[in-house]
DNA sequence: ATATATACATAATTTTCTTATGTATAAATC
DNA sequence: GATTTATACATAAGAAAATTATGTATATAT
């Protein structure tokens, strides 16, 4: 006999909220340990954000390649015995591009906590 | 002559965050001002946000219908004049689900605050 | 020996938005 | 008086960004 217990307030709240911001969440990661490989991404934002985030592989990676192609990411392609990981890094354009991102990012983060709840504000 | 200046900093910065949390946004103007019509909201946030999201009625008016759908919205047809207004209101299970959803939200912000910058943090 | 974790990738589908288009009345401006 | 802008609804086509499903392969833990 088993008995499942999940705790659904805690646990994965409403991941729709996140759309849109995967990419300035890669960028800040990236800004803040200088080189990180896709996997890595993942298991830190599950760390910081205490498993409230889950990125999914089929919104990462594509992610990646979408901001490589960009010319906001560089990649380089690492052996790690018998397996490879890429490593990604910001350009010298992502880096200014992140700082971009990030003010946005607050800025939206403003509005929308001024939006739900005004006696939160910061103002 | 004319000469046009923009300033693309303060107005509209990164629209794209904003995915996901349309509904939340009607929800909230809803419970705070019992009945709104479409055209009505997208005036309220517009003058809320001062003018950093401005909601576009080819999203507004699909969330509103998807709303009434789940029975998180009643509709109430109004002639004004010669010309009619679709007043929308919370239904009972509404108001608690926009109670839920703003949960959601706070918790979002907070983790979005606490992942692009961790000095802000409230924790 | 088997299951789980690590590590990449892509295709099909869904969701949610933007952009474009359409209709119509009221008010303001030229 | 004519024209533009504001008010007020609606939907269709297309784009963007995700989820879900599937695939491959090695390393580690049970």
């Amino acid at each position: 006999m088993y008995i499942f217990v999940f705790n659904t307030q805690s646990v994965m709240a409403n991941q729709k909220l996140y759309k849109g911001s995967l990419q300035t969440i890669i960028l800040k990661l990236l800004a803040e340990n200088n080189k990180m490989y896709g996997y890595e991404i993942t298991q830190k934002v599950k760390t910081l954000t205490h498993g409230k985030l889950n990125i999914t592989e089929g919104a990462l990676y594509p992610a990646l390649h979408k901001l490589e192609a960009e010319g906001i990411l560089d990649v380089e392609v690492l052996n790690i015995g018998n397996r490879f990981r890429k490593y990604y890094k910001l350009t010298e354009h992502g880096t200014k591009e992140t700082i971009s991102r990030l003010a946005e990012m607050q800025t939206f983060i403003n509005t929308m906590q001024q939006l739900v709840n005004p006696s939160f504000s910061l103002e």
